[in-house]
DNA sequence: CATGGTCAAGTGGCA
DNA sequence: TGCCACTTGACCATG
């Protein structure tokens, strides 16, 4: 399994079979759900404070140890963690968690199984993150979220480069991309090293958004943090560019790290349904992936999980 | 115990 | 103006 010539085929947080075993035939009955989502909404977390976000958090983390150990089991060497693992973490510091050593321990032991099997281990922050913002408060809250998810990859003994990279997209144009991504070089330079150093970002899915080459004059050429393509956003912001050119264009930000790069197919399209948008991701996906001979690693963002890259292994595996 | 309504944060797009 | 989508559905109160 392990060829570094050959590209790798990740799946994101949920591994379906664990997650809903229930939903299966070939899964043990009244076993645990196995899943890292666990959170709470506000009015829990007021009223039970930071004691319950560290009993999430470690819960969280044990099961992260689990589908670890299920990556390696059935080698799968590429895998996006939530970001969810800490609920509520912009509203405390790690030393408030009451489990943070037994928290810490269970962390160490994942990343040192990742690193051992080399499991690719990446994450992606939420839309809230949004390192354009012209306010203040906006950017003071990306900067506490990205610092979160530098210090997770810390606590697993990762290393400080991209190849687990901690990836969001720009997040806002406001009528004025140029001033925007100026914005973003520059609060880039408040972030701690340990997230500089795993920063990537991503192009979007809409027309009015930063394609391939925006990120690229824009972003790339001034702080040089990698762009990590996705192909099913390409086609709604192509920016000009054909899918190769984008392709090429974005993977070769990377340097000595092998490229990421998205992948996805339509829901409309799966389901034959016009009503359901564009953008939505099908279950599984059907089309060969395009790669242009180069070596990348491609995160299959599809509903059905580690199930969709299975079915796509199956139906291509063999003259991979 | 199942189900449905609701859920922190930012932004853009659509009905 | 209000809802949806996006990284990921999950939580919680009601019946």
């Amino acid at each position: 399994m392990i060829n570094n010539s050959k590209n790798k085929y990740g799946y994101a947080c949920i591994n379906m079979k664990l997650a809903y075993p229930q939903e299966f035939d070939d899964q043990p009955k009244d076993v645990e759900r196995i899943y890292t989502g666990r959170t709470m909404i506000k009015r829990i977390f007021e009223r039970d404070g930071v004691d319950r976000a560290s009993e999430l958090t470690l819960a969280n983390v044990k099961d992260l140890d689990k589908i670890m150990d299920w990556n390696i089991l059935n080698g799968f060497d590429f895998y996006r963690m939530t970001s969810g693992i800490a609920p509520w973490k912009s509203e405390y510091a790690w030393t408030d968690l009451k489990d943070l050593d037994n928290i810490k321990v269970y962390l160490r032991s994942i990343g040192v199984k990742a690193t051992t099997h080399r499991v690719r281990v990446t994450t992606h922050p939420g839309p809230f993150n949004v390192l354009t913002s012209p306010r203040e408060s906006v950017v003071e809250n990306c900067i506490k979220d990205l610092s979160e998810h530098g210090d997770l990859f810390d606590f697993m003994g990762f290393g400080h480069t991209p190849y687990n990279k901690i990836n969001i997209h720009l997040g806002g144009a406001y009528g004025d991309k140029e001033a925007a991504m100026d914005r973003f070089c520059k609060n880039f330079e408040k972030l701690p090293s340990n997230v500089k150093s795993r920063l990537t970002v991503e192009n979007d899915d809409k027309a009015s958004m930063y394609s391939v080459q925006d990120l690229y004059d824009g972003i790339y050429k001034r702080i040089g943090i990698p762009i990590v393509f996705d192909y099913h956003h390409h086609r709604f912001c192509d920016g000009g560019l054909s899918e190769r050119e984008a392709f090429e264009l974005a993977t070769s930000t990377w340097g000595d790290i092998t490229p990421v790069v998205h992948y996805s197919e339509s829901m409309a399209k799966e389901q034959n349904n016009a009503k359901i948008k564009p953008q939505a991701h099908s279950n599984l996906v059907y089309d060969r992936i395009n790669t242009y001979d180069k070596q990348v690693d491609v995160m299959i963002e599809a509903k059905y999980k580690e199930l969709a890259v299975e079915h796509y292994l199956h139906k291509y595996g063999e003259s991979l």
